[in-house]
DNA sequence: CCTTATCCTGACACAGGTGTCAGCTTGTCT
DNA sequence: AGACAAGCTGACACCTGTGTCAGGATAAGG
């Protein structure tokens, strides 16, 4: 284990007492993290001890929520936090943040609903590099007013849940290809753009006016400084660094 | 235009505003904006006006940084925007954040030292879900102090720089697809998982027992339900919602 | 002048992915 | 009992991507 890493796991007994502490402070006293919604292991300790036992108060503390996949935890706020960046409240039956999002309001939260014992929530949603999305959940037995704590907390909130989350995955060495890529050309971020868009080499060329063979040899030249194998990873490695954007190239 | 890109629209010059004016309290009121890295344009008004030009300071004001390729904002700073979520600063030629990071350490920074009249910096990048990253710089001529400004006001800095890019991006209405995918069963998530590994379909026959017309069948079923056409564009879907998370499945 | 980087193009064999067609079993819920 | 979802498997034609080989032009910097 590297000295950063040992430095990250240094970190992580006082950022977890800090999250469960504005959890505590503020009326939402019901915490859960996950550091990779790709892992349905939740979030645990050096020794592999999830936090969530030894840290982490929960609604039902004698349920292992992360071993049942049908619990509220597992579906709308999840599905949430996949699609959203921006930290947000459950009340009322139904997600949102601080401003009209048709994204979250569009997010099925019958299953939270019909959820015994469970009352209100704050989720602070940490999308990394590359790909990795984690949370935090904030959460309550009894409604609270959480739309006023999200008001006055949410900015505090998310900016541990970030640290907490950035912090575990660094510690865990996560992702493996976390390195300074190679600078790209302009043209190999061009026809990686093309090809994340779905298109075949030939198509790229028809687009660009280069040839099949410039195409791929533009595409083979990413792949290489990315350290991708294949077009689908390349692709998936560029988007995740932000290379590929919203708009087809 | 749908009434929720109006109205995110409507929260923009509030948002600009309180961009610029933390930038002038603080102390760094050189302020550059980008909503989306895989794009070279700056972020703009409704009306296509680049903010820059109507709203931010810059440190050269008859420079349209943007336009410049071999600017500091263009390497450096973006490269590690790129590869971290969590906000860093920018002094004695060298990138830092609140602790030890061994991805800032080894971004080349050679270029942002030659650069003239640039002091420090903070940087808050913003990674937004399906791989959209934005970035919101605050900047200086000469040192003012950046390291203890980063702690006071780092937290809140990023909580702006994740308004302003998050409600920009939706105005905009990027990405095109964003929309609540349907749900992903265990087979299609695992399959989807070892393709981003790299595995074709008969290594992840072999890796999971199932036949390749299984598997075949289980990554054509996940692309019809993340709206994907063919494997890479799956693969990056899934990526960027956080479904292949950092470990090989 | 030389080196390097970037961009460009072609050929060919082979592996992998796509599209379309067909079929089956098991478990859960009404 | 029936409907549905999830999971499973095969065949075949055809397109696309991969791997490996070959070559060239232009611009910038030392």
């Amino acid at each position: 284990m590297t000295d950063y890493r040992a430095q990250c796991w240094a970190e992580m007994p006082a950022l977890i007492t800090a999250v469960q502490a504005a959890g505590d402070r503020i009326g939402l006293p019901y915490v859960a993290a996950q550091a990779d919604l790709g892992d349905p292991e939740p979030m645990s300790d050096a020794d592999g001890k999830p936090y969530a036992e030894t840290s982490f108060h929960w609604v039902d503390p004698d349920h292992a929520y992360w071993r049942d996949r049908k619990l509220a935890l597992h579906i709308a706020f999840l599905t949430a936090a996949r699609l959203v960046a921006e930290p947000f409240f459950y009340s009322d039956g139904r997600l949102r943040t601080w401003r009209p999002t048709q994204l979250l309001e569009a997010v099925d939260c019958e299953q939270a609903k019909n959820t015994p014992n469970f009352g209100e929530a704050i989720i602070a949603p940490v999308h990394l590099p590359r790909g990795l999305v984690g949370a935090v959940f904030w959460c309550s037995r009894e409604p609270v007013g959480v739309e006023s704590l999200f008001e006055r907390h949410a900015g505090d909130l998310h900016n541990l849940a970030l640290k907490l989350v950035a912090t575990h995955n660094e510690a865990r060495g996560r992702p493996r290809n976390a390195t300074v890529p190679q600078t790209l050309t302009r043209r190999e971020v061009q026809c990686l753009r093309w090809a994340a868009a779905g298109k075949t080499d030939g198509e790229i060329g028809i687009i660009l006016s280069l040839s099949v063979s410039t195409v791929r040899f533009h595409l083979r030249n990413a792949a290489a400084k990315l350290g991708a194998t294949g077009r689908a990873q390349s692709i998936q490695i560029a988007a995740g660094l932000g290379f590929v954007g919203a708009r087809a190239a």
